[in-house]
RNA sequence: GGGGCCGUGGUCUAGCUUGGUAGGAUGCCGGCCUUGGGAGCCGGAGGUCCCGGGUUCAAAUCCCGGCGGCCCCA
C-alpha cells in the first residue's frame, strides 16, 4: 500500500481480508498503527458513521423500554468468579490488574469482559419487589477480552469499543421469554436499516451459551463465505440470578428468582455493514447512516472561481436539511472524485462552469457510479428521493448477496458439496444425535437452527429420514 | 493448536546473503502553472532502520529474547 494508491484497493473478489484491512485504513475508519494487539484507534470519520449505526439501536432501545446506564470498568475477582463455573476457559480471556503502583494487591481486579456479574452484584439492591420488575437497561461500554486467535480489525478484538448490551429482568419466566421475542425484533429492525441482510437461528442445546436456557443468534455472511454472528439474544431462566441471588417478592409475599435476559451488539455490525456492501472503490453508505450524505464538489475553471463557488455554497445552503459538505480544497476534482468514493458518501454534486451558466446541478450516486444532471430547482427533494433509491436498491443488493452465498440441501451429499463456499441449510429432525452425526460428517458446526421452519412441510431429516422439524444452517464461521 | 514469512522518514519499498556514507518513489511544506476522473515544473523539511540484549574496532545487516503484522494447515 503506497500513497500513490490512496484510492486503490485490493480487489475484494481476490482477498476479501486484504480489501477489509485496506478500505478500513482508507477510509479512515480505523488507524491500525496502535502497538497492542487486537486494539485500534477510531478516526473521526469511523467513529461518527459508527455513532450513527449505535443510534439506530439507542431509538429502538428506548422506544421498547430500555434505559441507558453506566456500571463501572472493573470487577473483584471476587464477584466475577461465579460466573466461572458456567463458562470454561472464560478466565483465560480475562485482563487482571494485579497492581497498582508498585504494590501487589490481594484481590485482583478484571477488566470488564462483560457486565452481567457486575450488574448482577448491585441490582440485588435494587430488586426488592415484583413492583420493580421488569428493569430493563442498557450500557454502551468498552470490554476486554483476551482473544488467542489472530485478532482481526472490528471482527476480532481485544477492545471491543462499541460494545451495547442490553441486560433485562422479570419477574416470570414467560416474561423473559416475551422480552427475547422483542429483543430478536429489535434486532431485526436494527439490520434492516443498516442494509444487512441475516438469519434468526436458535442454537442447538450444545452449543448454548453456558449458563443459559437457550438464546437466538443473528448471523450474516461475509463476502468470504464464513458466517458471521451479530448478536444474540440470550435467555437465562433463573440461572444466573440464583447465581447471584437476586431475589424479589411476589404478591403473595414469597421470595422467588428474578428471571434475567442479555442481548447486545457491537462494531461487528459496522463490519457486516462495510463488508457486505463496499467495493473496489471502497465503502459503500447507506444514505440514513454516512457521515457525509452529500458532498458538493466544485470545479473551478479559469475566471469562473468565485462564481463556480459562490453556487456551491448556494447549493450547500438548499440542501442544508442534509449532512452534507462541500470540498473547496485545493486538490483536483477528479483527486476529490477518488477520495469521497473511498468514504462511500452516497451522493456528490458536481459544480462546474458548465452548471453554473446552466442552473443545473451534476448529481453522481456512489451505489451506481452514474452522473445525472438535473436543474437547480427542486433540487431538495430529488436529493432525497435518490437517498429512498439508493436505499432501496442497496437492500435488494443485500438480499441477493445473502442469497447467492446460501444454498439448501436436502441430503448429507448435498450438504457436503454446498458447505465450503456457502452456507448451508437442510432439514432437521431436531434430534441431538443427528445433529452430532451431521456435524462430524461435514466437519463444522451447526450454528443454529430455524425452529420449526419445516414443520408440516414434508421433508425429511437429511439423516434419520424422519419429518423434519427445523431448517438447521451450518457452514464454516469467523 | 502446528508450520512459514516479515518489520527501514507519514506510506510503499531498495539495502541484509558477503557488517563500514541509510537510497528511491509517493506523500508533506513553500512557489509557479492549473483544475470536468489520481496534473506538471522548481525548491525544502522529514529517520530511535520495531524494542531489549549479545557478538564485533564497527550492526539496518550476524545471534538470542520480546512486541507487532501477514500467510498456510488443523
Amino acid at each position: 500500500m503506497s500513497e500513490r494508491e490512496a484510492f486503490e484497493l485490493t480487489p475484494k473478489e481476490e482477498n476479501f481480508s486484504r480489501w477489509f484491512d485496506e478500505v478500513l485504513f482508507k477510509a479512515e475508519i480505523l488507524d491500525e498503527r496502535y502497538p497492542v494487539k487486537g486494539m485500534y484507534v477510531w478516526l473521526p470519520f469511523g467513529y461518527e458513521l459508527m455513532e450513527n449505526v449505535m443510534n439506530v439501536m439507542e431509538r429502538l432501545m428506548r422506544q421498547t423500554g430500555h434505559r441507558r446506564v453506566y456500571f463501572p470498568g472493573v470487577v473483584p475477582e471476587r464477584v466475577l468468579s461465579r460466573e466461572f463455573r458456567f463458562i470454561k476457559g472464560f478466565e483465560d480471556s480475562i485482563y487482571w490488574i494485579t497492581r497498582l503502583g508498585k504494590q501487589e494487591i490481594k484481590e485482583k481486579l478484571a477488566l470488564r469482559p462483560t457486565s452481567e456479574a457486575i450488574m448482577y452484584e448491585v441490582l440485588n439492591r435494587w430488586i426488592a419487589s415484583y413492583k420493580d420488575l421488569p428493569l430493563k437497561i442498557y450500557q454502551i461500554v468498552p470490554v476486554y477480552r483476551y482473544e488467542t486467535k489472530a485478532t482481526r480489525p472490528m471482527l476480532r478484538v481485544r477492545e471491543i469499543v462499541f460494545f451495547k448490551e442490553g441486560h433485562t429482568f422479570h419477574a416470570t419466566y414467560d416474561d423473559a421469554v416475551e422480552q427475547v421475542e422483542l429483543e430478536v425484533w429489535i434486532y431485526r429492525k436494527f439490520y434492516d436499516e443498516l442494509l444487512v441482510p441475516y438469519v434468526v437461528v436458535k442454537t442447538t442445546s450444545w452449543d448454548t451459551f453456558p449458563g443459559a436456557k437457550y438464546n437466538y443468534d443473528l448471523i450474516t455472511i461475509m463476502p468470504d463465505g464464513k458466517a458471521l454472528e451479530l448478536g444474540s439474544a440470550i435467555n437465562f431462566g433463573d440461572l444466573f440470578a440464583r447465581t447471584y441471588g437476586l431475589e424479589y417478592m411476589d404478591e403473595n409475599g414469597e421470595r422467588k428468582n428474578v428471571n434475567t435476559t442479555s442481548f447486545g451488539i457491537s462494531e461487528r455490525s459496522l463490519a457486516a455493514l462495510i463488508a457486505i456492501h463496499g467495493d473496489n472503490r471502497g465503502l459503500k453508505l447507506p444514505p440514513k447512516l454516512a457521515p457525509i450524505q452529500v458532498v458538493i464538489v466544485p470545479i473551478p475553471s479559469k475566471g469562473y472561481e468565485e462564481k463556480v463557488l459562490e453556487y456551491a455554497k448556494q447549493v450547500k445552503e438548499m440542501l442544508s436539511d442534509f449532512r452534507v459538505q462541500l470540498d473547496d480544497g485545493e486538490e483536483r476534482p477528479g483527486y476529490k472524485f477518488y477520495k469521497w468514493e473511498m468514504k462511500g458518501v452516497p451522493v456528490r454534486v458536481e459544480i462546474g462552469r458548465k452548471e453554473y451558466e446552466s442552473r443545473t446541478l451534476t448529481l453522481f450516486r456512489r451505489d451506481r457510479m452514474e452522473r445525472d444532471e438535473v436543474p437547480l430547482e427542486g433540487i431538495k427533494d430529488r436529493v432525497k428521493s435518490l437517498f429512498t433509491e439508493i436505499e432501496e436498491e442497496m437492500r435488494e443488493q443485500a438480499r441477493r448477496y445473502f442469497k447467492e452465498r446460501t444454498v439448501k440441501a436436502s441430503t448429507l451429499e448435498e450438504i457436503k458439496k454446498g458447505v465450503g463456499e456457502k452456507i448451508v441449510s437442510f432439514p432437521w429432525c431436531g434430534m441431538e444425535e443427528c445433529g452430532h452425526e451431521v456435524e462430524e460428517e461435514v466437519g463444522y458446526g451447526i450454528l443454529g437452527y430455524e425452529e420449526g421452519a419445516l414443520e408440516g412441510t414434508g421433508e425429511r431429516c437429511v439423516i434419520c429420514g424422519r419429518e423434519a422439524k427445523h431448517r438447521a444452517w451450518i457452514g464454516r464461521s469467523y
